[in-house]
DNA sequence: GCCAACGTTGGC
DNA sequence: GCCAACGTTGGC
């Protein structure tokens, strides 16, 4: 199993708007980045995923899973664009801020701080677990 | 609201 | 195929 993270503006999409989606789950769509999109071609049914809130938040709030392997963006017709569907699994127990991220010396690696942008990461598994117990649920 | 970082576009 | 211009993202 490989771990993933997913940003959004919790403006846009948020962590409340992926759980009222419930086990059906959603289109992770809108995505225009070939590295993002590498990576969701890249997933498989049943990886997992931090749900990370940018902007005001910028902390980790929650888990998804992948429920549909990648296919075709519906919104747009550029077959170029491709996304997965994910559905929330469970919320953090209590949020894992950047901040706390950046300090943690085993999390330095994470594309999260050497590669902001990125809007679809890949996770390794020591810093899956590592955010798991820093929020306090089960890996 | 600003600005740095960075990805994309398009002219050459 | 290079690179300048431009747009977007996201932290501060």
């Amino acid at each position: 199993m490989a771990y993933w993270l997913f940003k959004s503006e919790p403006s846009t999409w948020s962590w409340e708007d992926q759980v009222a989606k419930g086990a059906t789950g959603e289109e992770w769509d809108g995505v225009r980045n070939y590295q993002a999109r590498n990576n969701m071609r890249a997933m498989k049914l049943g990886d997992r995923g931090f749900f990370y809130h940018s902007q005001k938040d910028k902390a980790v709030v929650g888990i998804v899973e992948i429920c549909a392997e990648a296919h075709p963006d519906s919104t747009t017709d550029d077959e170029r664009w491709e996304c997965v569907d994910i559905r929330a699994v469970e919320p953090l127990s209590r949020p894992v801020t950047l901040s706390e991220i950046r300090e943690h010396p085993d999390l330095s690696e994470m594309a999260l701080l050497k590669n902001s942008r990125l809007s679809v990461q890949p996770v390794r598994e020591d810093e899956w677990r590592i955010v798991c117990a820093l929020g306090g649920i089960e890996p």
